[in-house]
Parts: structure tokens; C-alpha cells; sequence
DNA sequence: ATTCATAATTATGAATTCAAAATGCTCTTC
DNA sequence: GAAGAGCATTTTGAATTCATAATTATGAAT
């Protein structure tokens, strides 16, 4: 049940419902959702270690305040790990798998005129480009950051006018997994990621000219 | 108390006392440690999240059992994950930092003789490196990741007659670092972790005379 | 003798109870 | 009137109790 605790907790945290900083009153949760606090406390320990909540000794469980320098650090990482994933996939992957992602990018194509629904297939190609690039470890760690980019920025990952250029950048990644070029694929999302950040942290930029070499190390059996 | 429970049962777990596959017997660990189960049972789910523990609908904890795939996985993860960490620090560490880590590098050649003291002090760079690095989260990361490799092989990290040879790699790392070069010290680093891994498991590998060009993403504030 | 069904035992998962610590409020004193 | 001390209330953290599910053992029937 905890599991289930934990999930809606953590909607609960990025809808914003429970704001950043704020306390998380045990009783009154557990009362709402008609069940003890065990079961409750055992779900915000697990948050704790997701890095949603922080437990403050003797001083309860309390909603994690993001800087904008760890949403900084947390997209770092992302980049690194969804580009170290293309390449695998561009390397290793069946056939059939890049047909798959080949079939999500042209509905991705298709519903770019439909905002939520894009936003929703963008999520499924790359989460789908992680299972194929088989490293549950890699695919559990974006999907841990993930969840810490959901609680400052609702759309941080695909912002307003960007949507068109997003397609074009999975295009250009996707034919480089189709050419089967590892370099060129990670290259490809690392520039996708860094054109997806927006302005207000210019930090993270890769100069598209002098586009990084392939990083080739790869750990796959 | 759920975090030192879990710190017991971690090093337990490292210890092999606790064998990967193994059930855990909630009932019998907590009177071993004169606790109740509540705190044991949280401190189990922070340890399913961990990946060290996993917990089975109504059947309990075990001990995860990693295989041979998973290593290679977190192996590789680490590689990306702290040659990512040296770039940064080559980019932006404070002067003094750098000589700290030199320290630690003088300290590591003067215990090149003692195994343990190696061990330990190399660790220690390691995670110095990492909190220089100035990302909480790639650091976490590492720990948890590191905390996995050592279900299963004890040193995995540094096998029985690399001593020399890692000390070596160090030094090249060291070099990289002082000369601020981060794309170099990404490729040092990811040759220290190709060279490091054992000849068991050979699809890790980078050609050194064909060695990556440097990955220049940074988002660090 | 083997297999299936039922009962009993054991262990997990959750609720409730209990204790201790921290915060806040009130009363007293300066 | 303000400050400090003491008490009460609130809340966390842990133990205990309770219920449910699963497994095992026993017994009966084929």
C-alpha cells in the first residue's frame, strides 16, 4: 500500500498541492486518504530517498525546495544519461525497436498541434528510447530526476513556442539511430537538451558547430 | 532510527552476511537489534529504493541479487557519471581544490604498499573528486551506485595487480585536472574506469589510442 | 501410496497505542 | 509591560496489537 501512498503523494507534491517548503501534516494525510500513518510514513521515507521530501530530525517530513541551481544540476544529468541511452541504442538495439521509436516519432509528428497530447508521446519516446537502451539502473536514475524536474517546473523539459523545433531535433535524432551512429545520436540529444532549457539559465549550452566527438564506451552485453 | 538500521543492514549486507537472494527475517533481525518492526520495516523500503533490498507483494525482503549484466550496467554508469564529474571540475573548480586533490593523489602514491590504506584513500579521492564537482545529485548517485557494485564484488574497482597501473592512471588524471583541460580529464577518467574493470567482462572497453573526444556539456552556476 | 483439501501456523501489512520531545501558551515575577 | 519558567498540547517516533494472506502440514480419499 505504501507504494500506492507514495504515488499519490507525489502527484499530490507536483500538482503543486503540497508547495515546496511546506510541512507535511502526517494526521491530517492520513485521515484524507482513510488509513494509519504507518503505511504513510514508511511512503515518505521512500520520498525522502527519492529526494522529493526532506525528514527533518524530530521535525516530520517536509516538501523539498528545489533551487534553480539543482534544477540545473538535475537536467546536467539527464542530458548526460538520456544521451549515454541513444547511443546504446543507436548501437545495440534491434530493428524492430527503432522501427518502434521510429512509429512514436511520427505520431509525435502528428499531434503537434495538440499541446498536452505532444507533451504526453514526447514522454513516451523518450522513456521507450530508455527501456530500449536496456540499463534499468540508467532508466530508474532519469526517472528519479525526472520527478525532481516536475516539482519546480511544470513544463521545464518542452517549453511554449518550442514545440516545433523539438520535432525537428527528434527528427535529426532519430535518423541518426536509424543510421545506427552512437556518436551522432548522443550528440544529437545532447543538443536537443540543450536547446530544450530555457533562456533564463544560459549556462548549459552546446555550441552546435562544434558539436562534441561520440563519447564510446559502452557496457552492454 | 531507520537510518541507522539501515546502515547495519547495509554493511551486513556488504559483508556477505547477508546473501544476495536471501530472505530477510523481519521478526529475527529485529530482535537481534532489540528494536521493534516498524523501524526495520521502514528502513527496509529505504533500502528497496536503494536497489540493495526487493520486496516481494506479501512474501517480504530480499536481498537483491545483481547479475553480471546489472554490474556492467552500474559500471558504466559510474564511468559516465564521474568522468562527467572531473570535466566540471577541470572547468570550474577553485585553485585550492585542485591541491587538495593533489594531496590525495601524494597520499595515494606514498600508500601504493599498503593494499587497505590504498583502497581506502583512493576512495576517498574519488568521492572528493565528486563533491568538487558540485552536484549533490550526480554525487548521491554515485554513492547509491557504488553502494550496488559492492554487493557483489568486493573490489571490483581495483583488482589485485592494478595498484601500479591505477596510480599511473591517477597520475594522468591529476595532470588533466591541474591543466584545467576538462575534455581531457573526461577521457583520463573514462580510461581510469575502462582499465579498472576486469578482463571477465570485456565489452567495456575504449581503445586508448582512439580515445573519446571530450563531451562539453556543462550546466554548473 | 499419492494427491487433494482443509486446517493450522507463520509472516506480512496495517492500525492502534504508547512514550518522548518540541513548541506554544500562560502565569508569574521583575 | 516584558521576559522567563513551567505546564499543556501537539506531533513525531517506536512498540504493540490485530487482521489477512500464504505456506505448510496433516488427514482423508481415491
Amino acid at each position: 500500500m505504501y507504494e500506492e501512498v507514495a504515488e499519490r503523494l507525489r502527484q499530490r507534491i507536483f500538482a503543486r498541492e503540497l508547495t515546496p517548503g511546506s510541512w507535511i501534516d502526517e494526521m491530517k494525510i492520513s485521515q484524507e486518504y482513510g488509513i494509519s500513518r504507518t503505511p504513510l510514513r514508511e511512503a515518505l521515507k521512500v520520498l525522502a530517498t527519492e529526494g522529493l521530501v526532506t525528514m527533518k530530525m524530530r521535525r516530520g517530513a517536509y516538501v523539498t525546495d528545489v533551487s534553480d541551481k539543482d534544477l540545473n544540476d538535475v537536467y546536467h544529468l539527464l542530458a548526460l544519461l538520456e544521451s549515454d541511452a541513444a547511443a546504446q541504442v543507436a548501437q545495440f538495439a534491434q530493428p524492430e525497436d527503432i522501427q518502434e521509436l521510429q512509429g512514436l516519432h511520427s505520431q509525435l509528428k502528428q499531434s503537434v498541434k495538440d499541446r498536452s497530447a505532444f507533451f504526453e508521446i514526447n514522454e513516451r519516446f523518450h522513456m521507450r528510447l530508455l527501456e530500449i537502451g536496456n540499463n534499468k539502473w540508467r532508466t530508474q536514475m532519469v526517472i528519479d530526476l525526472r520527478k525532481v524536474m516536475k516539482l519546480n517546473r511544470q513544463n521545464s523539459l518542452l517549453k511554449s513556442g518550442r514545440l516545433e523545433e523539438s520535432l525537428l531535433e527528434h527528427q535529426a535524432l532519430m535518423d541518426a539511430l536509424a543510421a545506427r551512429n552512437p556518436g551522432l545520436s548522443l550528440q544529437r540529444m545532447q543538443a536537443h537538451f540543450a536547446n530544450g532549457l530555457e533562456a533564463a539559465t544560459p549556462d548549459v549550452v552546446v555550441p552546435a558547430n562544434e558539436a562534441p566527438q561520440a563519447v564510446l564506451v559502452t557496457a552492454e552485453g
